[in-house]
This record gives structure tokens, sequence and C-alpha cells, in this order.
DNA sequence: TTGATTGTTCGATGACAATCGAACAATTGA
DNA sequence: TCAATTGTTCGATTGTCATCGAACAATCAA
């Protein structure tokens, strides 16, 4: 469905880039929605106030940057942190984030 | 010199806007040189590529955030990182950051 | 007092980012 | 096969942000 689905490599993960993924009221609520959780949800589960195109593109940064894991399953576009990833690039980083009030 | 020098109250401080504003190149080496010396610095010898008027923008953006602290000094405005509020507050956070390659 | 230094403010500009709706694509169930 | 579901793509719009130069303000040294 998507034309092409790239994920950077753990070591590619660029900190600017994920600092201003996280730097968005809409993608930390969706990195906090899938903390909560856990393993994966589909990205039609994840509750934002925008409309659908508008969080196809939330997913994309958020991709794009290394923050989170897309696979998709037949209609559906299952999503997830990528904790490991994160944790080896950026140790405490994701945590910090997480545990923020 | 400054029309207001507002900081915020280290309760007050906001994640997302920490975020965002360490999501920029410019920034992000502002807070790092920071770090590096320890104490204050003044404004004219943190070295960053952008004019004089840019430089400016850029601290008021850090400064409102709750990253760092301005203080002036004659004519000189002297900056530091507010590691304890950020500690305080995001425990873990700031460290993460500036431990990162 | 004059000039140099240091930084701020203002207004303009250009680039980027968030947003939406409409149209499309792919899968799945009836 | 048909319709529903799920999400993507596209184009347009809107708003925010980084950037600059010029003018200004304040201090300090000569």
């Amino acid at each position: 469905m998507p034309k092409s689905l790239l994920h950077p490599d753990s070591d590619a993960i660029q900190l600017e880039q994920v600092l201003h993924a996280l730097g968005d009221p809409v993608r930390l609520s969706i990195v906090r929605q899938l903390a909560a959780g856990d393993g994966e949800m589909t990205c039609g589960c994840c509750s934002v106030p925008v409309s659908k195109s508008t969080k196809t593109h939330h997913f994309r940064v958020l991709r794009e940057a290394g923050v989170i894991r897309v696979r998709l399953e037949g209609t559906s576009a299952m999503i997830s942190l990528r904790r490991e990833s994160l944790d080896a690039r950026f140790p405490g980083l994701l945590d910090a984030v997480l545990s923020a009030g």
C-alpha cells in the first residue's frame, strides 16, 4: 500500500531528527500510546485529533526518524516503538521522555 | 537591554517545548558547547554559523523552553545550562542528549 | 564625550511543516 | 463479485520557524 517503507538502521538514527520528531504534540502522544500498550497497535487504533492523512504523515516522520517501526498486515499497518534501537543508540533518552509527567 | 528576560520555573518546564528546542542543529550545538565548558559563557563566545540576530533568536527559544539561563552583565549576556532544573524535571534526559555521539 | 563592543528589536523573506479533503489502492468478508 | 475497511497519495492551504540586515540601546574604555 505505501510507496516505500524505509526504516533507518539503528546506527543511522540521528539524535536531532529524533528530538524533532518527538517535539510535536501529536507525535509525542502517539509515542506515549505505543509505550503504554505493549507490542504493536494498528494505525487506526491510535487516537489523535487529526485526519487520516495527517496521521499518515506523522507516522512517516516517526518512522523515518527511527522512532517507530511500521509493518503491513493485510490492510492494516502495525506500529511499534523501536525501543531496542533507541536504547542502543541513545541510552536513557526514551526512558527519560516516557517517564516525564 | 532585552525587553524581558523570562525564565520558566523548573516546575513549569514543558517536555514538548524542550524537545522542540533541542531539535534544531544550531540550538543543539549551543547546548553542547555550554555543556562542554563549565559554568557560563558569553553569547558572543558561542560559535554558531548564523548572524547575531539569529543567535539572539535561538537563545530566546532555549531560554523560554527552560533549557538555558541568561544573565546580563554589563553589555554581555552570560549563558548557562539549567542542568539542575532539567535533571529535576526530566531525570536522565539531558544526560542522554549530551552523551549521544 | 566619543567610539567601540555587545547584544536586542523590528520587519521582511523564504523554507519547511502541519493540516485537510478527495481520490486511489489493497485486502477481506459477505 | 461487491462493498466495506484500512490506510496512502496528491495537491492545496495555512501557519510556523529560521534567517537576515538595519537600526537601536546600553555599557565601557580611552
